[in-house]
DNA sequence: AATTTATTATGTTAATTTGACACAATAATA
DNA sequence: TATTATTGTGTCAAATTAACATAATAAATT
């Protein structure tokens, strides 16, 4: 129970210092091996998924917040972010399954079971705001924390069971990063520095979800002239090596700020 | 002060109602003279205008609120209403000129001299969150309420001097319409049922703030197969008369869901 | 009634872009 | 040395674009 205790001073602190009725959710992404992934957090409690979550400080901005809960569950910081969506449903909590519902205000009152306060606080209806994350997948190490069991990386084409309306975040979160592909920095963010140009390709195909046709992709890409090519990769592939690439930084930083143009 | 006095008891059971923390704000588009416009409310106070905005009811969906509040104020409901960003800066509202703000304060506490909880919820910090709304500006017949002296439509080539951070909203929501223009039905729901080829024209050239070329745009626009083109409309002006257009809403619908596409 | 004027509808053309496919180059394997 | 899979580059017809040209026409002017 000590742990617990513990926990729970924790938490007090946390919470009540906290603007009620508010929650910050990201959707953070990752690509690897030609897939996109997300983040997602398995809680004890239930078993059940979640994005990763936090509260807005009373004195803290909240885009800032949003940065924090994410160095908080990445341990990355200078991450490209950006929010998308705010849920405000009534009914929001209420998309969760029953069970695990009542599971989980069962384990809030046996654990702050001499703070109303903090229990009132949990109780209220909550507006989140989404933000998505787009992060080079191995330079992150994810870590649970004392509420979760596991943080892991999760395939878009198969999202396991989540608490509340995070599934509908998630979609949310994935059609905004189609609309607005054209003002995000997904190639210089989702890739490591280095990168082939197929898995550039592959990379817009995990998220248009649709083939393109190889050639002219590469022309297209090329042409917008923000890629500088490297030497060969030797892949140990029985087969033509491919060139490496990188992005010119400051390039593509002006391509994206009028947007990048493409249409696929 | 007995109008006052109704007004505060109105207030009261409007603000306790709501989410505390949490505003919506909406940013009214039309459309008129071949120029976008904004609709804004100017206060009693101060004279400083504000869009129109209002408050989440417990047990209210927030895109329901955002629906009533642009009820409230223009009359009309079945609008195109989309949310695009929350804004959530801890100085938010440190942004508006110092002496308004008192001036603010002031009204507020001779208002509510009676009222602690209410001066407690209003002085509270708040998150809002930003809607645009579309709409036909010949439908409206906007009124101002008893906290203002007028509700006018402004062009956002001269917009007025606005509270807090209204400015930096309408700036987002504009970007935002640019940015996701190729899926909002801004030629349906600005214009009126029935209008030329040059009002469309002049309607993007407005959102995008660039000219385009009149004998290409008409080409691209009759391509996206969406427009029924009319009788011919006599102007009364010494030259060849402009046919008449309106869309075919389930054909625009349908090209609105996977983008239009339109490249300028 | 003929002429002028401003604007619209439509046409033309060269340059560019696109989609679809072809083919040679090449790194490892058989 | 031949085979294999994948890459880099080329080709080419079709579609699209930007820029400009021309004809049509509603009202005003003469």
């Amino acid at each position: 129970m000590t742990q617990n205790s513990n926990a729970a001073l924790f938490l007090e602190k946390k919470l009540l210092g906290s603007l009620p009725g508010l929650s910050i959710d990201c959707v953070i992404f990752g690509y690897k091996n030609h897939e996109l992934f997300i983040l997602l957090l398995q809680w004890k409690h239930d078993n059940m998924w979640s994005l990763p979550g936090g509260f807005i400080h009373k004195d803290e901005d909240m885009d800032k917040a949003a940065y924090r809960v994410l160095k908080e569950r990445t341990g990355l910081d200078s991450i490209f972010l950006s929010q998308f969506h705010t849920f405000g449903n009534r009914d929001r909590i209420g998309k969760e399954h029953e069970n695990s519902l009542k599971k989980r205000q069962l384990l809030l009152k046996e654990l702050y079971k001499n703070q109303p306060k903090i229990i009132e606080w949990l109780n209220k209806r909550f507006i989140t705001t989404g933000y998505f994350a787009l992060v080079d997948i191995n330079q992150t190490n994810p870590k649970p924390d004392f509420m979760t069991i596991q943080c892991a990386w999760q395939s878009i084409k198969s999202i396991p069971s989540t608490i509340m309306d995070h599934r509908e975040i998630i979609e949310k979160a994935l059609q905004q990063l189609r609309i607005q592909l054209n003002y995000l920095p997904v190639g210089l963010s989702l890739l490591p520095t280095k990168f082939t140009m197929q898995d550039l390709q592959k990379l817009y195909e995990a998220i248009l979800q649709k083939k393109l046709e190889r050639s002219n992709f590469q022309r297209k890409m090329l042409k917008l002239d923000v890629l500088v090519r490297h030497e060969k990769q030797m892949t140990g592939a029985a087969n033509k090596a491919p060139y490496l690439y990188s992005f010119n930084q400051e390039k593509y930083d002006l391509l994206l700020k009028k947007g990048i143009g493409l249409s696929f």
